[in-house]
DNA sequence: CTTATTTCCTAAACCAGTTCATTTTTATTT
DNA sequence: AAATAAAAATGAACTGGTTTAGGAAATAAG
């Protein structure tokens, strides 16, 4: 299947696949599409898959008991989004991951995976240098929120990404970087600014 | 060496190894004790190795340019410490990692890790597994900043790691949930509290 | 056991970022 | 193209947490 073909070249880039191997996973691999304000994971409901992003843009997010949005993740074209804490542990998730276009996903469900991984070994070791790097993105991201004011990490987060700054709400981006979208909005318009 | 064994008996949590897996493994090894106020890991040089910890506690944190500390993590006995981004990358590290108290350590080195990732792929699952629930870890503690206030986070960590905020000084405390000493000690002493 | 250093506490002034309320702009639907 | 809903802007009042500056305890060192 030639539509699979993203997902084994992301994986190629960490790996070195036989021709079968390729083969082997890619009868795992599913094509999905979702609607723009369509959600793939939902509170309360077991994360069954990881979702490599083809075509489209989402966002991963937690309502906290205000009900105030708190948004963990973004994903555009060729990044991976599910709730991993979720997906792992085989746990209801708590956060809404949700389509912010129209959208292309190739999925592997968490079954088909524990198995691919006990037939190809190489893929452990996939998994381990992108979970890895995750987590030292993540730490970053822990360590900006410490150390940054709202203004330095927008700016942070302008600069690495504008591509997904462009393509989210506002809101979203706010909820993102750790403020209201009031704030957000202060910023844009040099309301904070010393010059 | 019998004074090894704590990281096998880890390691064999996840995967069962052989004994010829274990011996192997324990070749790689290494104890190192350091003293209070000793640091493993400092800003500007690379990492060299991942640090289990025996007997002792350890604070990993960041120095920001205002000269204020930011604390990522904490290590007591039977967790792992080091500057994760620093280690592998083998980039110059950002973070200073420092014995909080006379400590034990049994340490294995990155190019040792690399040659036995190779020789023993079983390891790829270890490492695999312990990385995923980290990144988890890490992303809940993400979220938890970003929905709760700091009072809510202390209240979190008290109930959670207690043994740490026991060993810990307070000002370490602070800087890893995020705000200052001085609004600690209002929260210790109930200025805070509605009743 | 005495001194120095590090850690912890207290309180008032302050500020980065929030909340609330309303308006304008931009998308989406009919 | 009009109607409706969703997103962004604006400003004034407010608050959770910081800063600054000091003193009191506790640890470590001579």
């Amino acid at each position: 299947m030639k539509d699979l073909l993203p997902v084994i070249n992301y994986i190629s880039r960490y790996v070195d696949l036989t021709d079968d191997e390729k083969n082997h996973l890619t009868s795992f691999l599913k094509i999905t599409k979702v609607k723009k304000r369509q959600f793939i994971v939902q509170p309360g409901f077991v994360c069954k898959h990881k979702s490599y992003v083809v075509k489209g843009a989402f966002r991963g997010y937690l309502v906290d008991n205000n009900g105030k949005e708190h948004t963990l993740s973004f994903a555009i074209e060729d990044w991976w989004i599910s709730d991993y804490s979720s997906l792992i542990y085989q746990e209801p998730a708590t956060l809404f991951v949700e389509a912010l276009e129209d959208s292309v996903l190739i999925q592997i469900e968490y079954e088909d995976e524990q198995q691919f991984l006990k037939e190809i070994p190489k893929l452990e070791k996939f998994e381990r240098i992108i979970t890895q790097r995750s987590l030292a993105f993540h730490q970053k991201r822990l360590l900006s929120n410490l150390t940054k004011t709202a203004e330095e990490r927008y700016d942070e987060f302008m600069s690495k990404y504008s591509a997904i700054a462009q393509r989210v709400p506002q809101y979203a981006l706010a909820s993102y970087l750790g403020f209201s979208t009031e704030y957000l909005s202060k910023i844009r318009n040099g309301k904070t600014s010393k010059s």
